[in-house]
DNA sequence: CCCAATTTGTTCGTATGTATC
DNA sequence: AGATACATACGAACAAATTGG
């Protein structure tokens, strides 16, 4: 038996068993049409079905545990389950792959700055009460300046807290997902270089008076209104959260 | 001893224990700033480290593999290693992703719609000719109408491989990722809906003159310029692909 | 070309944990 | 509470791949 290979972009893989059993499971329950919460045959049948061990089945499972695929319950009517992964795994797993690609602030604002007001242009008007109110009580977690460095940070992070709200009341799912993970990428990293530290009040002062506006014109419906309002917070946060950098780095250098 | 759980967004989630080591091991990871290429300790080791058999150390292993972090070698020199995720291995993880939620062309095309114009508008001037060379190259592939269906199908994927050769050409990554992201999706969903299958003879003829003008301008550095004619190109491509779909819903009724 | 060393890969038997009835 | 059905975990042995002599 020759062994299984992949053909990708350029070279030949060898993939190991378990790597060939989780991708012929995968592709069976997309032949079979499965749909999530659906079962998988048993271990004992997928041992039979592929004739390897319990150790290369399980492994197998892990594979597509771990990318989010399947979930295994134990006990009675228990077993391996098609799994719809969440947008918080996906976000997960997607960070994975720009951690060793260093983001800067210009890049994440580049995209910030042409999807975030298209998204508001085609919100407004379609909120409920509910879903603004809701984006008016993130609001509400910062009204008033930190006082601590401490509290600094975690508003810093409820600020863009409220535009990941506003990616998941998109109905288009592309754009939601995409929002909310430059979204919580930019969250980790003004956490992890600490950009809130010198407390900046314009940053501050300006972004909720923005905010504010913008729901304003998510209520009123007003389409071009929200996304004028969304360019001109994006282009202000991006030249303010430069500035920032620029001042840490500055004190770390000196 | 208590059941190993993480807190996250709503409830606890029981980790198994693979999982739980996997974790434990990409914390050490970050934790040691280990980079690409660098060494994992061995299976042995991993044993007594953590005090688990191997078949968990290995599933553990699998898990991370799956994630894209390390690969593993056998012989001599061998061992699990610390791997930099491909772009086609994250765009395949986060293809799983929206695998359950259907996208629509209009999903699809409200981001291409924003993100490509800022794309080529940034990359107008700082190509190399080698660069711009193949992106005429690949244009052509599809230099002459399409004689079969077959032909017809594949002259459809080399003009969305024209705009992944752009997107992979930018120097943010970010914005490289999601177009070359949104550009697949949109070749996979193209090929599995036939959305190439009655031959559209306008939607060939007008890509190609606005690709073409899209490589003059940006070989001339001129920013505006390529900034409206991919404009121009997003706009009468979705509205033909649209047509087209439609077309192909038509034929499927009647 | 083969052989030996090293490291992951695979198997099987057994035992344990967990949820349902 | 006890039986049942399922995944989970362990350990020891063996197999395969890779490297260097």
């Amino acid at each position: 038996m020759p062994p299984a290979t992949i053909r990708s972009t350029a070279k030949t893989v060898r993939l190991s068993r378990p790597e060939q059993v989780a991708e012929a499971i995968k592709e069976w329950v997309m032949e079979q049409g499965l749909h999530s919460g659906d079962r998988l045959p048993s271990e004992p049948e997928m041992i039979e079905r592929f004739g390897m061990s319990k150790g290369t089945i399980r492994e197998a499972t892990r594979i597509l545990e771990a990318q989010g695929l399947v979930r295994t319950r134990t006990g009675p009517g228990g077993g391996t389950f098609v799994h719809q992964m969440s947008p918080e795994r996906a976000r997960a797993l997607l960070s994975n792959y720009f951690y060793f690609r260093d983001l800067t602030l210009k890049d994440i604002y580049q995209i910030r700055m042409v999807l975030e007001p298209e998204l508001v242009a085609s919100l407004a008007g379609t909120l409920s009460e509910d879903e603004l109110s809701r984006l008016e009580a993130v609001m509400a977690t910062y009204a008033h300046p930190a006082a601590t460095a401490e509290e600094e940070r975690e508003q810093h992070i409820a600020s863009l807290r409220f535009h990941g709200l506003l990616a998941e009341m998109s109905d288009n799912p592309l754009m939601g997902f995409i929002i909310a993970f430059v979204t919580q990428t930019l969250s980790d990293l003004t956490v992890y270089r600490k950009l809130y530290d010198p407390p900046n009040h314009e940053l501050w002062a300006r972004g909720k008076a923005y905010q504010a506006r913008l729901v304003e014109a998510l209520r009123a419906g007003d389409s071009a209104q929200a996304r004028d309002v969304m360019s001109l917070h994006m282009a202000t946060a991006q030249s303010l959260m430069q500035a920032q950098e620029a001042e840490v780095i500055r004190r770390f250098m000196t």
